[in-house]
DNA sequence: AATGAATGAGCCTTCATTCAT
DNA sequence: GATGAATGAAGGCTCATTCAT
């Protein structure tokens, strides 16, 4: 292991990335990320230690950028509306902008499973959840009370768009994500039923 | 390559779900699925000439299964509203009763891309989809035109529903599916806007 | 095992013999014969036991035949010189009219090594050998003795039929074997020396 | 793939050598090859990629070591009735010092079909063969026309000597084949028919 | 005689990982 | 830090053969 930010590093975990979204992660042996990155066996080894520690890494850099992201969205939206809107758009945007990143952290996360158990990896994924967490209750009414656990209505917001968006970026949908924005924008917030 | 329906067959398909849902299909090896099922190696090839094909029976099996119970919830609806309701609590009744298979089929598609390209799974799936839009045709007043394609008002549906399932058949949420049927079924309406 | 000559069994000899043509005897599969006999693979089992066996059968079933067709070649020859043309012409002949067999009798024997130490086809090749060698003694004047083995002498009378015709049934060589019919003649009598 | 002359790659060769020589090429396991060069299967993998490609270069540094020796033997020659007899030389000679290796090359070619189709290996055996064409239009007076080609004539000069060594390396022949060395020499300048 | 499902040992090959240089 | 040869467990699949019907 070395330091976190090394070029080598970032050119094998773009490397990693390609071939992942390219071949799916179990499809993608060491050797295609060795020719891909032009690093050898040894230098993957060396900075990796593994090549589930590859998959952790490609995940973990998409997820920061993700949430980047997410943040500065919903960091401009004030009402419930906005913030609903604000969410849509970003994982709209987002999906269009890295379709293999999006591909692999929204459809292919089960496979991580083990790496997923890591301690800092959970972490990670805890802020990231806890972020729209804190957000809705920052906004939301005090009076008020979910009837159903948040994760419910984060379905509700986030599904549509990755139902839509798996088959659109394995090629089976025509209409672009990207002109479905605020469709699914406008149909996530009738679902939460804010105005009632 | 045999009768459709021997029981050495079905117990094969049998056995290779339980290892999919258990461990993947990649990560599931003919060994695992031979000890499973009681059949030789030699049995195994006889019957599916390959593990992708087995792969694509249990696929199959399935999809028709499932395809089966949503004509009948589908049959017995006459509103459109009705129809959004039937789906949804098709989907989410079915997730409850076949787990392992709902995990397969609505979770891992692409991991089976080469076989999705057979004929004959084109063709199931084609009217898998044909059906839900003929239903929708039939009932829908002939005025009405539909602004985005019928896909996503699908993805409006079943988009929600398949985003928590995955989350909870992976143990990540704790409240039932079960429990969110209603409110699945009454957020689709709300999103695809029947009312308005 | 069943009588000598079911039609079955001579279906089953004509298809191996096909296989073994066109993949190489080691190469050819059960499965391979089966379906080019149409028999199922119970009944090729039935008629011969084994792959070996009907590998023997084929061969044995060739080598009869050459052996007759050179026997009336020879029976027509009354000098050591006419004896060598017939050898090289039914060598020649043969191999023209029946290539799969010639490829599989004259370039493929050492596959059948375990067969081939079989009593029964033990005979049979002796017997081969036997008669031209009976032949020869019969037709060369009493005095004469050889220098060398008869097998010397043999290789100097088939063995450029055989050279040639390997590569030429090979594709390697575009002259027709036949064209070279008593090109092979003359210099087989040459190269033993009769007239000296 | 590594550079062409490691010493692991020279043991795996001649061990693989040995076990075809033993075996044949087919029925040679890699586990054989293994064991017998002591090398992992890793490593056989690492430096040949397929059995098929071990037994090509197998074959490659057999014909190389052949056509070296050959062409020292015709170096020497200077009338044609002398390369005859070189040629021959070289066979009996190279065949009774490289049993094995000569097995291989002369008699079990067509295994190699496959392989036999690389450009490579194309380009080998054409100069092999053009090596010996142009010695002899080097040494014909210019005036003479052959009525045959050329590989009609090369099959009786070394048709003889393969017929009889296949035989012999199989055991069928006592008597050894250098003893003949003269008798095919002899025997081929008389078929080619160079006096008259 | 015929059928074809069943068997299981064995084969070639892959691939994550290690380690000497 | 880098390199790439070496490792060996494991995987998917083949195929000659058996046997119940």
């Amino acid at each position: 292991m070395t330091t976190r930010s090394s070029p080598r590093r970032q050119a094998i975990i773009h490397a990693a990335l390609d071939c992942f979204a390219q071949h799916g992660v179990e499809a993608t042996t060491i050797d295609m990320i060795r020719t891909a990155s032009g690093a050898s066996t040894g230098s993957l080894y060396h900075h990796f230690g593994s090549k589930e520690r590859i998959a952790a890494e490609v995940y973990l850099d998409g997820l920061r950028q993700f949430r980047l992201q997410q943040g500065e969205y919903l960091a401009q939206a004030q009402t419930l509306e906005e913030g609903i809107r604000a969410i849509v758009h970003a994982h709209v945007d987002w999906i269009v902008e890295n379709p293999a990143w999006a591909d692999f952290i929204f459809h292919r996360r089960m496979v991580l499973a083990e790496v997923a158990a890591e301690p800092v990896l959970q972490g990670e994924l805890q802020s990231s959840f806890a972020e729209i967490a804190e957000w809705m209750k920052a906004r939301t009414q005090s009076g008020v009370r979910l009837r159903w656990p948040l994760d419910a209505y984060a379905a509700l917001v986030t599904g549509p768009v990755h139902e839509y968006a798996r088959h659109w970026l394995a090629g089976r949908r025509k209409t672009p994500l990207a002109d479905l924005r605020e469709f699914f924008a406008e149909a996530a917030i009738r679902a939460v039923g804010v105005a009632g």
